[in-house]
Order: C-alpha cells, then sequence, then structure tokens
DNA sequence: GCATGATCATGC
DNA sequence: GCATGATCATGC
C-alpha cells in the first residue's frame, strides 16, 4: 500500500521525477508489463503513485485537478517527436454540448496535466524502457484560443445533428479521435440525429505533441507565428484569420502579386513566396508553429484555362520493403493523409497563360475517399510482395502498380531525382522511388472551382 | 489532351 | 546529398 497523499502538484511532480531513468521492469510491482496485463500507463498509477487501477474514474489526482498522462516519445533522425497523438476524455456526445468550454467535461479534466514522456525504442523489451522526460503542462495563452475554438467546432458538429461527420481534420490542436474497435459496440447516439455516432475522444494532435516535445522538453528554438497577436482570432478562427488576409490578394495575376508585394524573382516556388508575404511571414508557412502544431501542409495546385487540373499531386516517398509489412489501418501513409490538413492555394492560367490567384481553401480528405486510397495501397502491397514487372517502352519502362485510370482518387508513380534515384525491391532488385500521388481529376471534384 | 514515366529546384 | 514540393515531356 502506498501511504503517500499526492494532492498538490508538488508532490506528484517529484514522484514522477523519481522515475526518470529508472527501466520499467524496476517499477512495475505487479509484472503488469512482462505478463501483458495492462498498459504503461496503468503500470505508472499503480505502481508509481500506489492506486488501484480497477476502481478509479475521477481525474488522475482529484484534489490536485490533474490528468496524468504517460506517452510515448521517439527518436528520429536525431530529434525526438511525439509517437502518437495524446488521448483524453471521451466525447460525450449527450452531454459535451450542454457546457460552455470552461464548464465542460473536457477542461474539468484536462486544464492541468502531467506528462510523463517515455522513450519508445524499436526492438528492445518494454521492461527496459523508462521514462525520460516529466513536466507539468498547462496550455499557453495563444494555444488555449485555438483549442477553444477546436472544442466549439466540435461541439457545433454535434449540435448541428452530424457528430457521425466528425473528423480530426475539422481541428487545429483538438481532435476527436475514434476510440474503441470499429466494432458496432464501438458507436454511440447522438443528442440531434438518430444517426449513431463513432465513439470518439478528445485529444491533442501528434503534431501538437511533438511541438510540446521539441520546444518545451528539448527547448528547441521558437519557430515564427502567423498569428502576432492572439487578440485577432478571439473572436473567429486560425483558418479564418488567414483565408481573410489572402482574401484580398484574389483575382490578381502573379505579376501584379509581385509587384504589390515586392518580390522579384522567377524560382520554382513563387507561388510559395506569394503566400508567405501575404501572411507576413519572412520564411517558409510550412515552418511557421501554428502549422507546424496543426500539421497543416500547404499546396500549391495550378488550374488550366479549362478548368482541369495541370497536375496530380504528390507526397513523400514510401519504402518498398518497408510497407509491405504494414498493414493499411496502421499504414504511414494512412496515418499521414488523416492526421494532415493541407492549405491548398489554387492558382489558374488565363486564357492568355497568365497565372492568376483563384482560391484558397483548407482541406482534408473525406472518410470514403481515404478508404478509396487505402485500396490503391492495398494493390500496391500486393504487387510489391508478388513482384513489380516490369515493361520497356518507348517512353521508359513501365510498371504494374496502381495507374490514375485505375482509381477515382490515388495512383502510384515514379518520385526520384531521375531513373536512376532508385531504391531496393523486397523481392529483389530495384526500382526509381515511388510515391502516391492524389489524381488530378479528383482534385478538381475537392476543390470546386467553376 | 490525358496518362504516366521522368525530372527540376529548393531547403535542410 | 537527400527529401520533398512542383513540374516537364512525350507517346498513345
Amino acid at each position: 500500500m502506498n501511504n503517500t497523499k499526492y494532492d498538490t502538484p508538488e508532490k506528484i511532480l517529484e514522484k514522477a521525477c523519481s522515475a526518470i531513468g529508472v527501466p520499467f521492469k524496476t517499477i512495475d510491482k505487479h509484472q503488469r508489463l512482462s505478463t501483458g496485463k495492462g498498459n504503461i500507463g496503468h503500470m505508472i498509477e499503480e505502481s508509481l503513485y500506489g492506486y488501484d487501477i480497477n476502481s478509479r474514474s475521477e481525474a488522475d489526482f482529484v484534489e490536485a485537478g490533474i490528468e496524468l498522462k504517460v506517452t510515448p516519445i521517439v527518436k528520429s533522425k536525431n530529434k525526438y517527436r511525439s509517437k502518437e497523438r495524446l488521448v483524453l476524455n471521451i466525447i460525450n456526445y449527450e452531454e459535451e454540448y450542454l457546457h460552455t468550454f470552461k464548464n465542460s467535461h473536457f477542461w474539468e479534466k484536462n486544464h492541468e496535466l502531467l506528462l510523463m514522456f517515455y522513450e519508445y525504442i524499436k526492438n528492445v523489451s518494454k521492461e527496459n524502457w523508462s521514462i525520460r522526460e516529466v513536466c507539468l503542462f498547462n496550455y499557453p495563452e495563444e494555444d488555449l484560443i485555438i483549442i477553444q475554438s477546436d472544442w466549439e467546432k466540435i461541439i457545433a458538429k454535434i449540435k448541428a445533428g452530424r457528430a457521425h461527420e466528425i473528423s480530426e481534420g475539422d481541428t487545429m490542436y483538438l481532435g476527436a479521435c475514434t476510440k474503441g474497435s470499429t466494432a458496432a459496440k464501438s458507436y454511440r447516439t447522438q443528442p440531434f440525429s438518430t444517426i449513431p455516432a463513432k465513439q470518439r475522444a478528445f485529444s491533442l494532435k501528434q503534431s501538437y505533441m511533438t511541438y510540446i516535445v521539441q520546444n518545451f522538453i528539448f527547448g528547441q528554438k521558437q519557430d515564427e507565428r502567423i498569428i502576432k497577436n492572439f487578440e485577432s482570432i478571439k473572436n473567429s478562427s486560425f483558418e479564418e484569420f488567414v483565408l481573410n488576409k489572402i482574401r484580398p490578394y484574389i483575382g490578381k495575376s502573379q505579376e501584379e502579386l509581385c509587384a504589390q508585394l515586392n518580390i522579384s524573382s522567377s524560382a520554382k516556388n513563387l507561388n510559395s513566396l506569394i503566400i508567405s508575404k501575404i501572411l507576413d511571414i519572412k520564411g517558409d508557412v510550412k515552418n511557421t508553429e501554428e502549422f507546424k502544431k496543426a500539421n497543416i501542409i500547404p499546396k500549391t495546385i495550378r488550374v488550366n484555362a479549362n478548368g482541369t487540373i495541370k497536375e496530380s499531386m504528390s507526397f513523400p516517398v514510401f519504402n518498398f520493403c518497408e510497407i509491405i509489412d504494414e498493414t493499411w489501418y496502421e499504414s504511414t501513409f494512412k496515418e499521414y493523409l488523416e492526421s494532415a490538413r493541407f492549405l491548398f492555394v489554387i492558382f489558374r492560367f488565363s486564357n492568355d497563360n497568365k497565372l492568376f490567384l483563384n482560391k484558397v481553401m483548407f482541406w482534408n480528405i473525406p472518410p470514403d475517399d481515404l478508404e478509396e486510397v487505402g485500396k490503391v495501397w492495398q494493390k500496391t502491397v500486393d504487387t510489391l510482395r508478388k513482384g513489380v514487372e516490369f515493361t520497356k517502352t518507348s517512353r521508359g519502362i513501365c510498371n504494374n502498380l496502381p495507374k490514375s485510370s485505375e482509381n477515382k482518387v490515388a495512383h502510384v508513380r515514379p518520385h526520384a531525382r531521375n531513373s536512376l534515384d532508385t531504391s531496393p525491391l523486397p523481392t529483389g532488385g530495384s526500382m526509381p522511388k515511388q510515391c502516391f500521388w492524389l489524381n488530378s481529376s479528383y482534385i478538381k471534384t475537392q476543390i470546386d472551382i467553376k
């Protein structure tokens, strides 16, 4: 039994710090990890803090008002990132909308978090992992404004009877992630519609958690911010702020924009330079604090004068040998597409071949279309396992990976420096690096250009 | 004029 | 030097 009372943040934090660097097998009094009975969070609550994990549903440290969260970080490219989103409380659709943000269950439970970060190390057993960093986390004010606006977006969908349409892509930092299996039991009722909605939980997005890890914990330098004065988004949202800033420039030609914004460049990234200038950013929009925290990926789209899209949209290359060990449901690409939000910056050619800024919009992939991408993904993996077939043609070496003519949403195509920029195939040999692309015809259906 | 293999250019 | 966003080129 544990007789210490964890009724102040200091006591809780002190105890948490005592676990830093101690292998879990030393902490785990009831062999939960070695026997697979319970996760690391349970083990910490039980063995470090002495709670009976079966009899508790209140905030973890009720008296101190703190929620304990044990969450993994992982090293990649010499930096730490959060391995996953931080899942918070399950959303009670029937109840949550009755409250204001500050009276909500979300806020009641999660206004102050004790974060214990452990390092996930591949090919090392759990019992040998340990807590790396501990932090008592309060949301910075500029984040809290955005989180409140996220919470309100989720509530607005519940009030509109559209809880079944909630998606993680709706929001910036605070997401509503699915929780539980896909079985019928993980569906719940909603107050303003008879359609059952998937059970979801509030969560802090992985990109947001990664930012916390890199900046608060490992002290990485501050990135440029788009919102310089957070009062300016108090009554709207981040997205509105961005769209409102760009709106006055819509309809202008690339030349006019360059003149007006003092840009003299003929660079291939001219369009993204234009957006940076409009948003008053010195560097790249994608490297701003808000874009990183919300995992917003800017994409430039060029529309032909006749309304077709000039090019399909490329994504990072995939690794032939690693992708065949994934399942679609847990795949890198599904994770990428599902968690990313896109800022589409759309330019359109006039009849005399000049580019005009036409439209700007935030976009994330609808669930049905994501499932279509899943089919393309599966066929890609199947083909890679079986062995890719090549045919020499007059315009290069053709392969039998999924083509844009085979699926309305996505296809696979090379994405390399040139045809010699190859990667090994699981069945032997190699081929030019490839990635998934969203079909140009599909993009057209999503951007609603007249 | 689309489909698809190939490649360019920037930034880290 | 590579990853990645963006774009070119040509045969069907």
